[in-house]
DNA sequence: AGACCAATGTGGTCTAGACCAATGACTCTT
DNA sequence: AAGAGTCATTGGTCTAGACCACATTGGTCT
């Protein structure tokens, strides 16, 4: 994590115009905010989680900057998971991410299995007309009916995810009405309609977060998130159920497990792994 | 996307001081700049990959905002991935993501297969002493030697991710001298030290880019990378390779296929990374 | 023609400060 | 005591403008 400390003072850089040919040319230009995250990253490092940093303005001061430039530094350390910020009350450090499986399990199994309280909220739940996207993901015809659940996912009290399923309407007939806060639609789909997800392909990507996701995840607008879109079959390949959902990036992190195919069976490992490392994760220097 | 359009003007909300009782209290608050964001997609979307858009003044004046705040939303839109701005020259509509699959296999194998024009440039081979964390990670004692690899891998002229390698130098004395631009690591592995990697456990989260990788990979400091952490093992479960990828996560996008036990395979036992929320991750003031 | 160079225009960084919104401690009333 | 209201403090949003670094353009000189 150090690479960023030292060297603030001398090229204010802000006020020149003639860049002194003298200057070396590979020397990297670090912005000025990422410098004051580092000093943040140290003054952060002998904090315990739930301790306050000094106010924004304090900081300001502190770093002969303007606030904004602050608010860059501590934006990216939230992003990073380091820091929570509440308006009106402070700034204060955080606690680690949380490791997510990325497993073609429900949520309700997944979070057992940790031996966190699974909880869910049924945000909503109502019936669209599939668009050609959808369409195509579903297997069926533009203009087929679709169910469509939304749910906010919690891990012992604490949101974690929203969660958007798309199903075939005419596949789940009364679907909608057997679902509520706590019971497993994978379960539902298993036992009353005797349909099994097999395989499936999910996509990870990184996107801002829109107001409403924001608000439901009690996140910032535009902070980092990681949508997770699965796309599930069942025995046959037929497609069952198009979901995407958003994580808290500043909060969870996916862990994959991969097999080659070449190898022998070696025993699992039970290895407990997704610490995140508080000293360099940086490789850099 | 819709729901952003339309009310601008009227409530300037800079000067406002009463917020009027009227004010419907469950209505949602969209900043600013959502707004400006909503306007510009509809621009967009009128508009091939490369074509330009107005400057960021003259879109500033014409919505009646200030840079900062047209900039915020530009900011978006090219996290998101569909613009890509130049220094000195515009911003111009981008294409689409990229997919690049998680699966076990090395770099130069997953783009032929692709159909891709693999390349890397190997940015630097060297040793250093592992602090606690690598040497878990790799199963030596601290302040053995280790050997670090730094790549950046391309795909038809386009960079794609900075991948650093930390392998025990012990186990592979020589390797050093074996790498070069065109060499597969992996192929190496195998064919010159007879190592096979099985398993992997990878995990994905986002992080803001640091200057050095930004600079490197062609695109802003501080915005959004993927970062992709492999941890692989041999057939006897031995820890072979630590290794640490940033993507851009404007450009690429992760896929993993599932497969659940169930059905065909028996694969996936669960790693356990557990991991408690420690709960009370509020300040405690 | 071709090479060079200066001017201009573009996105990138930073500043200083205004106002908004939530918090939480304090005071006053009941 | 308990409750209600007030207010200073904190983070959140936005503005207007300065200056920098880079690209492109068009003119000038060779």
């Amino acid at each position: 994590m150090k690479a960023v400390a030292e060297g603030l003072a001398p090229p204010r850089g802000q006020g020149r115009a003639s860049p002194a040919p003298g200057a070396s040319p590979e020397r990297r230009h670090y912005p000025k905010y990422y410098l004051v995250k580092g000093h943040l990253s140290e003054m952060l490092s002998g904090l315990a989680p739930g301790e306050a940093l000094p106010p924004e303005r304090a900081l300001a001061e502190r770093f002969a900057t303007s606030r904004t430039t602050v608010r860059q530094a501590l934006r990216e350390l939230t992003i990073e998971g380091h820091l929570v910020s509440v308006q009106g009350s402070g700034t204060f450090a955080a606690t680690p991410k949380v490791a997510q499986p990325l497993e073609l399990t429900s949520y309700t199994e997944d979070m057992r299995r940790q031996g966190l309280a699974p909880r869910s909220r049924l945000l909503s739940v109502g019936y669209l007309r599939a668009d050609d996207e959808l369409a195509r993901r579903l297997g069926l015809h533009r203009g087929a009916r679709a169910l469509r659940i939304e749910r906010l996912r919690m891990a012992s009290d604490e949101p974690m995810a929203i969660e958007t399923t798309h199903l075939a309407a005419a596949r789940f007939p009364g679907l909608a009405r057997r679902l509520d806060d706590s019971t497993s639609l994978y379960s539902l789909l298993a036992d009353v309609y005797g349909v099994q997800l097999c395989e499936a392909e999910e996509t990870i990507e990184t996107v801002p977060a829109p107001p409403r996701e924001a608000a439901l995840l009690e996140t910032t607008v535009g902070y980092p998130m990681l949508l997770l879109s699965r796309h599930s079959r069942d025995s046959q390949g037929r497609p069952i159920e198009y979901v995407q959902s958003f994580y808290r990036g500043d909060r969870y992190k996916f862990v994959a497990q991969l097999r080659r195919p070449g190898g022998a069976e070696g025993a699992q490992v039970p290895g407990a792994p997704a610490r995140r490392t508080a000293a360099g994760r940086r490789p850099a220097s």
